[in-house]
DNA sequence: CAGTGAGCGAGCTTCCGCTTGACTT
């Protein structure tokens, strides 16, 4: 009997992939990549024909440790990494870290599957072929060019910024789309233009049916001025308001597509509330299995890191039938409007679904911690969503003249809710005209009131991570599995900060972005990457060797490094000042950034080397000792309260504590969302924060 | 969701992409 061993990369696959093989095959994981360029150099040798070194990843040793045990007792080995570009590079240093390809007594084939279900998997075993080395060129390229970048520009920055800082290929452009995003929003000038709106009443209903102004006949007018404002008001003085038009019909509007990790991480901010941090650890733990009541331990998702919308058959078929049992035959998406959501041929993984529609967010409700239900909910709906049939509206579109002016009018009705009754976004929720009566042509509506409103045209909005993750992906720029750890580097190297939900550049990013633009505009270019793309299926196609793209790319980065080293002058970013006064030598203290956050320091080091803790004053006096209260954080992290004269005065609180008293008992309040707590359990007086 | 609270820390850093933990911003 034969002993075969397949490796996949995720070890979330093994188990389903061992049930759907049987006993004769053993399945192992990667973990992902498990050999790379040493992280401590640039790990090739320019004057030696850019041959790269790979070595180990550190903490990948046991991994490999245990496939190559497994490896001794198998025959034939599959190795079934992703296909696509990185699978296949995988695959290949499997090969070599494993010495596959010395073990003749051995049989290696390369499988590929684009779903983990049973049939997919099976058919890949028909289907095995060698290692694609123009595909693992094309990585290797990849890989070295974004080595390049990466660690020659870096030091750069190092020598005339500061210690610790970064550039590469996507990080630098994520920032420069942020700063451009700033310029544009400082150089954005308002115009102010004026709305009109006609409010009529209905007879027997106290809903009134709004209409806009139009212009006249002939055309559309735009109101810039109160002036023009007013003498339109004026024309209209005493005008009776006619239907001059009516005309009915019909709008739909068509279900989600399913969600890729650039959707969800954005639909999740949007509705959520999450960064796409958090949005990535609780779908990984939603994909790696959560233990369901009544079914074991069972992976909630398919894959979370995905640029696909593609669906398997088996899945839709399950969908379809979901859908027709629940909602009836009616709901359910024909056939030939599905097919237009499948994606790209090449696509590794499916998009991000339920791995069994039938187990409802309700049903696992109570084996889910709170955010993970959240999420899982999210995504169930969108992807049911996306099998059901478009809503459709009625809609009515009036148009009403005064005088010389026209007005329009438009109402519609929900007549059919489709897609509607499991999924409804933000935007879908505004409610317009709702026409009671039956308008003719003739009719005089009763105005109630003219609305004129004052508006300015705004600039556009500051990018969060969700709009940023939705730019770079339209861009091509980073991958699914790169898109929430990006936006963590840009934030960790203080190049931008984030405030609510928006992203803004800092002094020190607006330097980098300077240097980036000014020494090496073409890695800053938007279009580098596509650029980069283009060569990359050259090479994967054959038609291009790669070590000729990287000798083209290297010695021009080499020398713009080298120019910019001699010619950029330092710069140099002041330390905020704080008003702490050194208790050593009477200077003011300067915050610095530490591996725990902001600390105080002597701007004097290394003379003098005075630290303090950072400590943010919340503007209220200490309930007992009538010093500033301040911010502080545990070891894990949490906020809480403290007094600033700690030692000597011992007063803590988990919540923020307010400068108000309660007036039953006299002791201090908290604040609790919206809510001013009295601190005295006793008492138990509550009331709502006032409005200021 | 409930229970939960500290005093460090400034010189060898850095890339992107594939994967999962360890351990905080």
């Amino acid at each position: 009997m034969a002993n075969n061993l397949v490796i996949v990369e995720s070890p979330a696959k093994v188990k389903t992939i061992k049930k759907f093989l049987g006993s004769t095959y053993e399945v192992d994981a990667s973990n992902g990549h498990v050999r790379d360029l040493p992280k401590s150099s640039l790990g090739f040798d320019a004057e030696h024909d850019y041959e790269p070194k790979y070595i180990t990843i550190r903490g990948k040793g046991d991994i490999l440790a245990k496939l190559r045990k497994e490896v001794k007792k198998a025959d034939k080995i599959y190795l079934a990494t992703d296909p696509d570009r990185e699978g296949e590079a995988i695959s290949w240093h499997l090969m070599k870290a494993l010495k596959l390809d010395e073990a003749k007594d051995k049989k290696v084939y390369r499988i590929s599957f684009n779903e983990i279900t049973k049939n997919a998997v099976k058919a890949s075993l028909k289907a095995p072929r060698a290692i694609d080395m123009n595909l693992v060129d094309a990585q290797q390229t990849r890989r070295m060019l974004d080595r390049m970048v990466g660690y020659r520009i870096s030091p750069l920055l190092w020598a005339k910024v500061k210690r610790g800082l970064s550039a590469g290929r996507v990080q630098s452009v994520a920032l420069r789309m942020i700063c451009d995003r700033e310029e544009e929003i400082e150089a954005f000038i308002p115009e102010e233009y004026w709305n009109l709106e006609a409010e009529f009443s209905q007879k027997g209903s106290k809903k009134t049916l709004n209409a806009k102004f139009y212009g006249t006949r002939d055309e559309k007018i735009a109101i810039h001025k109160k002036e023009e404002l007013d003498q339109i008001l004026a024309a209209l003085e005493g005008k009776a308001y006619v239907v001059e038009d009516i005309k009915y019909g019909e709008r739909s509007k068509k279900p989600p597509i399913p969600f890729t990790t650039s959707t969800l991480q954005q639909e999740a901010s949007k509705v959520l509330n999450f960064s796409t941090q958090k949005t990535m650890r609780i779908a990984q733990q939603l994909y790696e299995g959560v233990d369901v009541k009544g079914h074991g331990t069972i992976g909630l998702i398919t894959y979370l890191r995905t640029d696909s919308t593609r669906i398997a058959d088996e899945a839709d078929a399950a969908a379809r039938a979901y859908v027709e049992h629940t909602f009836g035959t009616d709901y359910v998406l024909k056939q030939d409007q599905a097919k237009k959501t499948t994606g790209k041929i090449q696509d590794a993984h499916e998009a991000i679904r339920p791995t069994d529609i039938t187990l409802t967010p309700t049903m696992v409700k109570d084996s889910l911690q709170r955010d993970q239900f959240r999420l899982y909910q999210l995504i169930w709906k969108r992807f049911t969503a996306s099998r059901m049939q478009p809503a459709v509206y009625t809609t009515t579109s009036v148009k009403v003249a005064a005088g010389d002016y026209l007005f329009t009018l438009a109402a519609s009705k929900l007549s059919f809710d489709g897609f509607m009754s499991v999924y409804v976004q933000e935007d879908d929720k505004e409610a317009g005209n709702a026409l009671l009566g039956k308008l003719e042509t003739g009719d005089v509506l009763s105005l109630s009131e003219l609305k004129p409103s004052q508006h300015f045209t705004q600039p556009p909005a500051h990018y969060t991570e969700a709009s940023l993750v939705k730019a770079m992906e339209e861009q091509g720029i980073g991958r699914p599995s790169t898109y929430a750890p990006t936006i963590t580097t840009i934030l960790a190297r203080r190049y931008v900060t984030k405030e609510n939900k928006n992203l803004y550049m800092t002094e020190l990013g607006e330097a980098v972005n300077g240097i980036m633009k000014k020494c090496f505009p073409s890695i800053v270019d938007l279009s580098f990457t596509a650029n980069m793309e283009l060569l990359l299926d050259k090479v994967a196609d054959g038609t291009v060797k790669w070590k000729t793209i990287i000798e083209n790319f290297y010695p021009d980065l080499d020398e713009a490094v080298a120019t910019a080293e001699k010619t950029l002058e330092s710069v140099k970013i002041a330390d905020e000042v704080s008003d702490v006064v050194c208790d050593v030598c009477g200077r003011n203290m300067v915050v610095k950034y530490g591996p725990h956050g902001k600390f105080l320091a002597c701007p004097g080091f290394p003379d003098c080397k005075n630290t303090k803790p950072y400590l943010e004053k919340i503007g209220v006096a200490c309930p007992r000792c009538g010093k500033d209260i301040v911010i502080k954080k545990t070891k894990k992290g949490r906020r809480y309260y403290g007094c600033e004269n700690n030692p000597e005065c011992d007063f803590m609180s988990w919540q923020k504590p307010s400068s108000e008293r309660c007036p039953k008992c006299g002791s201090y309040m908290v604040e609790k969302g919206s809510k001013l707590l009295c601190a005295n359990e006793q008492c138990g007086y509550t009331t709502n924060i006032k409005e200021k």
